[in-house]
DNA sequence: TCTATCCTGTGACGATCGTCACAAAAGCTC
DNA sequence: GAGCTTTTGTGACGATCGTCACAGGATAGA
């Protein structure tokens, strides 16, 4: 919970009383490794904000997972189309560690902002992060060959590539296996 | 602007009262083609609700340009990394033909939605759909091959094709001028 | 420690894509 | 319509990447 406070401090200013009401939408829960906190199909009725381990969220295309994005400490897990448009979810959200995190409850969250202007403040900060965070990314393929991406993420997230397996990590890359394999091995040399 | 108002009560319930408060911060403006919205390296202090026209926001890549995305009616066009986070922006925003546009002051609206929780509530719903919107263009880069991504903005957004030229339109997929070219005509035959 | 399982590295080869070059087609202006 | 500019199509060729196959390492559980 200490994260969480630090983490909507860092966002907007937030007092006591605005702790209160947004309490209620809250709850702490724990997942092992591989169990899931959305399932693709499901719709997606919540926000984690993660405390402890990571998770990932993958598509199935014809049996094989390609992950779209990986949520570390301090980040808000979810699946914008669905939460947002109660859509069923296209990808499915799976912890890779065993998990801490705090779950924003959808509808709680929407009756504690409709009483406190300041967390309806706060659900607009937090998309306004994610947006950004997404708008990054999505520009990574557009002006980065693999190569490329792959020095960005040393650069900018090197603690991805140590908690990541390689498997893990090329299909979020856009990449085969193989390929990410021999990227490495090329800039070791 | 009636267009605006549509797209607001598409968002959520928005009363007279609310409108009055939000009027200040909006203003129509008209570009010609080719002017900047958002110059790169300049701050982004603003939210550009697309009324007529289309426009393009890109990258300079060592003197090439790189679309990243097109903005058309109905659609919210600004640089959330920029906005949200006061940086300069590493890409521009340019009218693709004459546009019309309203223009959301981001101080303006700041207080607008300090003073009137529902215009909160209207910033968090669009930053849920610009949001969303990423969330979906990212995935298309990890699922798909360049004929995939094709295929799919062809059924998905037929309008683009229409008006995009191939030319500026292959960057957009991340692929070469000449690629897009062969995809098209291989599909036609 | 042995074994089963998962992850990573690597070679071979074909498919795809980017680049360069130039021609054809389409728009635009006078 | 002539002449200019911009856009699109196409061929050749090399670079990169994906796929298949398999070997070596690491890891975890019995």
């Amino acid at each position: 919970m200490q994260q969480l406070i630090a983490y909507i401090h860092s966002l907007t200013t937030f007092s006591d009383d605005n702790w209160q009401h947004l309490l209620p939408a809250l709850s702490v829960q724990y997942f092992h490794k591989d169990d899931y906190l959305l399932k693709a199909g499901e719709v997606c009725n919540a926000l984690y904000f993660i405390c402890r381990g990571y998770c990932r969220a993958y598509y199935d295309k014809d049996g094989v997972d390609i992950n779209t994005d990986f949520f570390f400490e301090q980040d808000i897990a979810t699946n914008i189309n669905s939460y947002g448009r109660r859509e069923k979810s296209a990808f499915a959200i799976q912890a890779c560690e065993s998990l801490e995190v705090v779950r924003f409850d959808r509808e709680l969250l929407l009756s504690a902002a409709a009483r406190d202007p300041q967390i309806e403040t706060l659900g607009r900060l937090c998309l306004q992060r994610i947006a950004a965070r997404q708008e990054k990314h999505t520009a990574l393929f557009k002006l980065m060959s693999a190569q490329e991406r792959y020095e960005y993420l040393e650069q900018t997230y090197p603690e991805m590539l140590q908690r990541v397996s390689l498997s893990q990590l090329s299909s979020f890359l856009g990449v085969a296996r193989e390929t990410l394999s021999r990227i490495r091995s090329r800039r070791q040399s």
